[in-house]
DNA sequence: CATGGCTTGTGAAGAATTTCACAAGAACGC
DNA sequence: GCGTTCTTGTGAAATTCTTCACAAGCCATG
């Protein structure tokens, strides 16, 4: 770690737009690293993740210098750079709740494991659910969920559970100590606030779409 | 309908974000309908959507006046309108992408039926899958894909591909006509200005989450 | 070791978005 | 009918986010 150190801890407040940002640099620099790229600037940088340059750099400014002026990036120093201001660098416990479809999909996503979050624990209220293996990890039953916790100290918990039971859900989740929730429900969570929700809405996000389409053929520009 | 005829094309741009909200509001009158509330306020509306009652009246007032004074909204007008905002009034049809865990998972999505979004076909490259059925709809080979928009006519395009295969594909989806792209692919993708893209990137979000949770413990507040 | 071509890091400017705050309208009780 | 209470719609202010633009630094070349 030859520059400065990637200090992980900036006193200004880093907007959400700028951490996801963050992520999708992540991403482009590890396709750039597979293509053998050893160096990369701003510009294609930008180009790639479908921003522009100032603002990479501007992002990156919040945390460090990471690059070298006349050069760019270094890519392999950059990704960890990233992969450590982004928390990365350790291993993350997952829960899922509720083994429908979504939740049976996200256990054996490749994303997930990739980059450090582990599942650890599947719940589900179907009693014909429990006990069986999703990806080698089991099912089970939704009321043990409070006290594995207590003793599995889980980081992040990913709710795929109906809109209905989403915020009973949510209040258990947290009362059980887990301080993070990406909620797939199409309800809005409320929780307190030393706890942090994403959501994933995808009803939302088609609805931006047909929104965009009546938009694009009621003529007006898109920008 | 009597009020402002909720005319569905304001001269000024509107902010991505405003459509999402609009989208919350929806599910948050939804709700309220359930409760057999005939009338809600913006104050209300904003408490359960997450929001400030100010941005809530901004937010509409972009698009006309749907309340009244002294009273609220009426909860089955507003609902009306942000349909009518939305594009909701019609069928949208939808073509799925990849038929893996997710793509499968995502046929049988409520939350895509109930407005208004019909999956008409599901692609795959996979001969093992082609001809299988998912809950009533038939994976068709990708060699057909063309051929098939060519006739249906599809809107939407769900890509549920790997990351390596998400460019190539959206290539070809834009090349058969279709202008709305919903990527699972956590890959950014390149397209025309006439094709409007929304990403939902798990991984995303869960790194969220990660940079969420050394943030707090590092001390710094959330705002 | 000087010169030229690139590219970063960053204040300052500009744009976009959110919040404030209040006039005006609606309903209700008396 | 009048006063009180409630709530919208909206300019203006405040805040947040993005873009600009340029000095400073690095590398390669001769």
């Amino acid at each position: 770690m030859p520059n400065t150190p990637a200090l992980p801890s900036p006193e200004k407040h880093i907007a959400e737009s700028t951490v996801r940002r963050l992520s999708l640099y992540l991403r482009v620099l590890d396709q750039a690293a597979a293509r053998g790229l050893q160096t990369i600037s701003s510009v294609v940088l930008a180009e790639e993740g479908g921003t522009t340059s100032a603002q990479v750099r501007k992002d990156l400014s919040f945390f460090g210098s990471f690059g070298k002026r006349g050069r760019g990036y270094d890519v392999a120093e950059l990704v960890t750079a990233l992969q450590d201001i982004l928390g990365l660098g350790r291993e993350w416990k997952v829960y899922i709740v509720g083994a429908g479809k979504i939740g049976s999909a996200l256990v054996s996503y490749r994303g997930f494991s990739q980059r450090g979050f582990r599942v650890v624990g599947i719940y589900d209220n179907n009693p014909q659910m429990v006990g069986r293996m999703l990806d080698g990890v089991g099912i089970r039953s939704m009321a043990q969920l409070e006290h594995d916790a207590a003793r599995e100290l889980p980081d992040i918990a990913v709710l795929t559970v109906p809109a209905e039971h989403a915020q009973a859900v949510a209040d258990r989740v947290v009362a059980a100590g887990i301080r993070a929730i990406m909620n797939f429900a199409p309800a809005p969570l409320h929780v307190p606030p030393s706890v942090t929700v994403k959501s994933v809405n995808m009803a939302l996000e088609l609805e931006g779409l047909a929104y965009a389409l009546v938009r694009r053929d009621a003529g007006e520009p898109p920008r």
